[in-house]
DNA sequence: AAGACGAAAGTGGTTGA
DNA sequence: TCAACAACTTTCGTCTT
């Protein structure tokens, strides 16, 4: 189990983990590479499938969608308790009372979160590595005690949309809005709360990642689809983007692609599986048209409509 | 009649003193 | 903490197709 193959002193290959110690050692030149390494590797040889049996310790994979990472115990489950009778029944009992007091408030929100997440992102059908993500980031937060004086669920939502950025995978807050019953600048506001609280840096988003959801949203081609990348990527390098509602922006490209491939969508439209209004697309078309020359371009298609009606 | 366009006023958030 | 500010929205009237 050695990450390091190459000996950054002497380049040698000769390399050895030393596991009492957990340290990679060069044999060559005896450069203590790395310390402190841990050995995910079994400490233990199997002769016969009955020493593995005996000797293989594994368990579900950590995952932190659940409240104690998937780990855990419960004390006395029902069938046990009946093999047993009086004084050590009333010790299960009292076993099982003090588990329950002693999993903490922070346990029981946990478990309850949890569950919320895992309803708001199947609704949004989300990867599990971004479902994985937020549940990392709640429950941070709830360590931290971050929740505290706001809602359950607004928090779920914030850390959830956290991920999504982190992950390339935007959502739009109204989406997230709409699946988790939160007001969207509740969730904007928990998002920036947390996210500044704990940390955690996030790009801005890029319309590109927003681009292939609004086209199939419009039913657009994938001709289109590339046309609104190529428009976007122009719009970039001309400075249009900083500063703009990235979804906005995505929005307009689009509009301008269908136009140009005489797929016309009506702005409405365009607005409303984007989440923006009409107005904002005009702007941002508007801006388009002006600094990348396809003035000529939208009007010629135009023509070119015309003059197939006639 | 529907869509596109633009002006004006309002909203929520950021920034800088 | 407050005011200035940019982006975006809402609303509404007008023009175009």
């Amino acid at each position: 189990m050695t990450y390091v193959k190459k000996c950054p002193e002497c380049g040698s290959i000769n390399l050895i983990f030393d596991k009492d110690r957990g340290e990679v050692i060069c044999r060559s030149c005896g450069l203590v590479i790395e310390e402190r390494v841990v050995d995910f590797d079994q400490e233990h040889r199997e002769f016969d499938s009955e020493q593995g049996e005996k000797r293989r310790r594994a368990g579900a994979p950590l995952s932190w969608t659940k409240f104690d990472r998937g780990l855990g115990t419960d004390v006395g489950q029902k069938q046990d308790i009946y093999k047993l009778s009086g004084k050590e029944r009333n010790k299960f009992f009292r076993l099982r009372k003090w588990q329950y007091r002693i999993s903490t408030a922070i346990e029981r929100n946990l478990k309850l979160a949890l569950a919320e997440l895992k309803r708001v992102s199947s609704y949004l059908k989300l990867p599990k590595s971004v479902e994985e993500e937020a549940a990392r980031i709640y429950t941070l937060a709830v360590q931290r005690g971050l929740v505290r004086g706001r809602s359950m669920e607004s928090v779920v939502a914030g850390a959830l949309y956290a991920a999504c950025r982190r992950h390339e995978v935007p959502r739009t807050l109204d989406e997230l809005s709409e699946a988790s019953g939160i007001d969207k600048k509740e969730i904007g506001r928990t998002y920036r709360f947390i996210t500044r609280e704990l940390g955690i840096r996030i790009l801005p988003s890029n319309p590109v990642d927003y681009l292939a959801r609004f086209a199939s949203a419009l039913k657009l081609n994938a001709e289109t689809q590339s046309r609104a990348v190529e428009i976007l990527e122009q719009a970039q390098n001309s400075e249009l983007t900083s500063g703009r509602g990235p979804t906005g922006i995505a929005a307009a490209s689009l509009y301008v692609a269908a136009l140009l491939n005489n797929e016309k969508r009506t702005q409405r439209e365009v607005a409303d599986v984007a989440g923006v209004t009409e107005v904002t697309i005009r702007n941002r078309y508007k801006e388009l048209l002006k600094k990348l020359n396809l003035m000529e371009k939208v009007k010629k298609s135009k023509r070119k409509l015309l003059a197939e009606v006639v």
